[in-house]
DNA sequence: ATGTCAGGTCTTGTATACAGTCTCCTAAAC
DNA sequence: GTTTAGGAGACTGTATACAAGACCTGACAT
């Protein structure tokens, strides 16, 4: 009741449970290993155990949440190796988006990049650094529903909010110098230049390993 | 001591229901867009509400089931051309998988896969079709797991269990000429030779593909 | 000191109960 | 004939209750 009340876009308890967690995760609000308690997170949050442990359930699929019978649950712990490994993923995964978003050119998905864009550079000339994390992934997420894969869309979500999550520990999460990237790719896309689009995509993440390399040189997950 | 009793397959009626929806879903004992009502479920076996439920979580998430707050959980319905796109996922996740079971060369993981080339010759010699897709999907999840990226493998799962539900409608999912490109694969990984593997792990989807649109001709989703 | 056994406590798994919402059917009004 | 109000039934969402497993502690034996 008193709980979360966030936006109406949710209609359950549950799915708002589940964004509130998911949250509290990419935040670090709720730190890796931490132990996920279902009376805890219930009384906290003040609804019953029942929407928790669905939302439980629906986040240890998505990989926020390791899971283990009768052991509970506790947030996902990425060692610095596993981090690493995502990169990879998403140039294969990105690179494809781009590349099917580019085949497709629609002119809907191509508005609604260019939004994203608009809003991106507005909050990084406003100083409103603390969305610029949420607006990357919006972008990333955008290039993949331009796709027009179904699939593909669904897959990418969570492996984006992944990425959010590994780079929430890093300052390069909020450099606008990525941005320029995301214009040209973006442009790439526009021009339906296939090749192009895919090859900015995947050098984009790219740079975006290198940039976290640099940064976690020698930390241990 | 503290015994580390692990191993046993399910501990909880709720990853038993999981796996028995899914499998009735995959098997095409749950049409596509039936709906899946809670009490019935539940009633059908054995169970109650509750386990059931949190299976529909997972499956939502996992692409098999749609859920609509309040509206109830359906059967995921592939349309003909959904089913097309996710052979592009495939070839950009498998190929990057093949890639990287053939840098990691896991002597553990070689050995796991050569089994289940064994078994499947085995099968195909004796008749036993109709292990051939849970083979045919053993055989692939194991080249992702080879390549000892752990998202990667999160990733792959739910994609190659799809991949089986949209093959089970055909008769493709059965065929065992199939193995000879997956012996060539294996062999490519095994030899450490990345390109190589990649390559025929695209090749492969690739035939699927053609040898899905043939089977599929003219057909509604 | 090591081990192990018993008891209590904490937590998860499962079942049941109740409330709210949607659907569909009926019947009245125009 | 079409439309619309209303109500019964069906189903989902949420809360609560109970059962069972896992962990911790401390006493006791070796």
């Amino acid at each position: 009741m008193s709980g979360i009340t966030l936006g109406a876009a949710h209609q359950t308890l549950r799915d708002e449970v589940t964004a509130e967690l998911r949250r509290r995760i990419l935040t670090g609000e709720l730190r890796q290993g931490e132990r996920l308690v279902e009376d805890r997170l219930a009384a906290a949050l003040g609804v019953s155990r029942n929407p928790v442990r669905e939302s439980i359930r629906v986040l240890a699929a998505e990989g926020f949440v390791q899971a283990v019978p009768r052991l509970g649950a506790t947030v996902a712990v990425l060692s610095q190796e596993e981090a690493e490994e995502l990169f990879d993923v998403r140039m294969a995964v990105e690179g494809l988006a781009a590349r099917l978003a580019a085949r497709k050119r629609g002119a809907a998905s191509a508005e609604r990049l260019h939004r994203v864009l608009e809003q991106a550079r507005e909050a990084v000339a406003e100083g409103r650094l603390d969305q610029v994390a949420d607006l990357n992934t919006a972008f990333h997420l955008g290039v993949g529903e331009a796709a027009g894969n179904s699939y593909l869309t669904l897959m990418m979500k969570p492996m984006l909010q992944r990425a959010q999550w590994i780079f929430s520990r890093t300052a390069a999460a909020r450099a606008p110098h990525s941005w320029t990237e995301h214009l040209s790719l973006y442009e790439a896309i526009a021009a339906g230049d296939e090749d192009d689009a895919q090859a900015r995509a995947v050098a984009h993440v790219a740079a975006a390993r290198r940039s976290f390399l640099a940064e976690t040189a020698g930390t241990d997950g």
